[in-house]
DNA sequence: TAGGCCATCTGGTCCT
DNA sequence: AGGACCAGATGGCCTA
């Protein structure tokens, strides 16, 4: 196919360069082919154009063949995202495109940010202020501390339970009401979609044993707010998406 | 058939 | 100098 796409751009003239360096044996090819299109091609050349022409197209393989890597690297990082997404999986259910799996991952994360914020709340008010003994619960932040809602090794934490009780629901409805706008794209997908998964997964922060995370270590990095109007431009924005 | 999505090639730029 | 990264172009496949 290289071979091709390289023969085809050779007759066209249109093979410029690739860089600064590379593209001298390029332009070295063009230009031979140029004059050998304007007249007859002097034999003594012969032999050194076919050099010249098999460098190019090794290093025109080489090129793309690694460009080729680097997409496929790419797209398993990409499928990577798509099995820890709230979204079923399966051979019948149609993949989730590009823009869409990033959006959606944007959206979770927000979601999932917003959660342990209520999480914290509701701990703190629980335990009056007082700096309880899993205090490693009540510091996550979306950034640093991955969440990892495929991961079923995840433990629940022993003082909330495995599931965030129907009052945290509840409450997160009413205190972010856009939070219930935050949405996978359903729509993207071809057949019915699972339901999320639930936020019952805890982090592996025990009380009173001395946590090595970083977050317990380290300042929490700067918190993104997330305001309704915010979770609002969200939807917009996925609606755009999901037309 | 139009539109969306994707893979690939390609040339340019930046980085190590 | 070579590789990584990026964006534009192009063509194929699929679906409504």
């Amino acid at each position: 196919m290289d071979g091709i796409y390289l023969r085809d751009h050779l007759q066209d003239g249109r093979l410029n360069s690739v860089s600064s360096t590379q593209n001298e044996l390029l332009q070295k090819m063009t230009s031979e082919h140029l004059s050998r299109n304007g007249d007859k091609t002097p034999s003594k050349y012969k032999l050194k154009k076919q050099v010249t022409e098999q460098e190019v197209q090794q290093l025109r393989l080489k090129i793309n063949g690694r460009e080729r890597k680097r997409m496929h690297d790419l797209n398993l990082a990409m499928d990577g995202l798509r099995e820890v997404m709230p979204y079923a999986h399966g051979p019948s259910v149609r993949k989730l495109s590009k823009i869409a799996t990033l959006l959606l991952a944007r959206n979770y994360i927000l979601m999932l940010t917003s959660s342990l914020d209520e999480m914290k709340r509701l701990v703190g008010e629980i335990y009056g202020g007082h700096h309880s003994a899993f205090h490693c619960s009540a510091v996550g932040h979306s950034g640093s501390h991955a969440v990892h809602p495929g991961n079923a090794s995840h433990q629940v934490h022993p003082l909330l339970g495995s599931a965030l009780p129907s009052s945290t629901a509840a409450t997160l409805s009413t205190t972010l009401p856009g939070l219930t706008s935050i949405r996978a794209p359903h729509a993207l997908l071809k057949t019915a979609p699972t339901p999320p998964l639930p936020l019952g997964g805890g982090f592996q922060h025990w009380a009173g044993l001395p946590c090595p995370c970083t977050i317990c270590q380290v300042p929490p990095p700067p918190h993104i707010p997330i305001t309704s109007a915010g979770l609002t431009r969200l939807s917009s924005e996925n609606k755009d998406v999901m037309k």
